[in-house]
DNA sequence: TCCAACCGGATACTGTCTATCCGCTTCTGG
DNA sequence: CCAGAAGCGGATAGACAGTATCCGGTTGGA
């Protein structure tokens, strides 16, 4: 369903599709999905006026994205699930999961203010939930996981190491895994002696600076010229 | 500090003062710190003009209410040191924090999206950091918490939970407890028998309401005429 | 009684993002 | 090789939201 289209585009034409496509996932993963189609334009090096007669909106351009997206989740879903072990496939998908969202701003930002995702937190849901549900269910059955935790558990969990991850993503890339580690041993059954943590607590000039808002979390201030850096040629021209 | 002002307002001048702080501090709990000042006014049944003639802008205005809010979030503190048991302590505090950010949506944004907070951040973390420090430390001397844990580790938590008390505010807002059950239980150190959690966890129905943008996160789109309701007959006119 | 202090709220500004328009350029097939 | 359809760039119009001011009229209090 990429790109199957009625009749071809012409040469040019496609490639600056392809051209603003690839500018959009770049910029939704470094700041999120406020980019404005007009920064991706600039961005991919070509008018607005040629991304807005490829894409009408936004939402056009997400929605191509997404696709993508969510079937790299579905596929750590079912990676994980191979797992033989149940327990560690359910850590291996939550860190694989996280470790996604790190590099990728714009894909937390679906899952934390779908204000542009509406339609696609259904769909993940739809998609995704039932391998979620069948992860919680195994490791249910091997006797790993606390009694009563539910698959849509580990959605407010990672909706929890979501604020996390975004908070310390300039500042302490990994920090998150401290915490997940912490959930995790919320969530397993017996509870095994707590082992060291695999992150060093973070520093409490760390976390001034998580809690400031220097880094550019919903408006940032970018000087001009920054970045409309064409990182490729223009096409046609 | 509250008004102790070089010479006194007159009469109605000083009544509609009181009158705005009253407004806002209801706002910012319902809508957070992105309400206007204008809101503000409208709500506290004044003109625009006499706000800005109050406060010079939305800034002060949060200045003025958050020397409060920080003493409630001190007193909290030092209640929970009081309590003898280190342990409970830090649970009480938690609990209490957070239960004061359910009703507070402004407390919680100066907490995540200091946008508006800047160097209050850094008041707040002098304020009430060394008082985290000293119940982590007490529990620690106690025993009861996990090796290697320190106060910055509370922010961070808190703020983990604050993501899911802002999603699940209007869904399901006792909801918060089951993951803070969940987080202590991985923070403590010897870990008992996990118990039951203290609520139940979510239905797929809530969890998709608490990801869906039909609550205003962001940018709430209120019909006109909602919220201009002066609760209070104006003063002068 | 008088006037400095105060009030209301229309409105001018500012900044941000969306989307269109149109003269010029480039592909492509006959 | 050439015509003209398809495409291109980017200035700019428009929509909106929030900020802040101004000024004619009102009020408190010495």
């Amino acid at each position: 369903m990429t790109d199957a289209g009625a009749r071809p585009l012409r040469k040019d034409a496609e490639a600056n599709r392809r051209r603003l496509l690839q500018a959009a996932a770049e910029l939704f993963a470094e700041r999120g999905l406020q980019v404005t189609l007009n920064d991706i334009a600039r961005h991919a090096g070509v008018g607005v006026g040629t991304a807005y007669r490829r894409f009408a909106n936004k939402e056009e351009v997400i929605d191509a994205l997404f696709e993508q997206r969510l079937a790299e989740v579905a596929a750590i879903g079912e990676h994980a699930l191979a797992e033989p072990d149940p327990w560690r496939g359910l850590v291996t998908y939550l860190e694989q999961i996280l470790q996604l969202q790190v590099k990728d701003r714009g894909l937390t930002d679906i899952i934390n203010h779908p204000s542009l995702g509406q339609h696609r937190v259904t769909e993940a849901s739809e998609r995704i939930g039932p391998v979620l549900n069948l992860l919680i269910e195994r490791a249910h059955r091997q006797g790993s996981l606390r009694e009563g935790l539910a698959g849509t558990d580990i959605v407010f969990l990672q909706l929890a190491l979501d604020a996390i991850i975004d908070a310390t993503r300039d500042v302490a890339p990994g920090l998150y895994r401290r915490y997940l580690a912490i959930f995790l041993d919320g969530i397993r059954s017996e509870a095994a002696a707590p082992g060291p943590l695999p992150v060093p607590a973070p520093t409490e000039e760390q976390t001034q600076k998580a809690l400031s808002p220097s880094r550019p979390p919903p408006g940032e201030r970018r000087r001009a010229g920054t970045d409309d850096r064409p990182d490729f040629p223009a096409a046609a021209t």
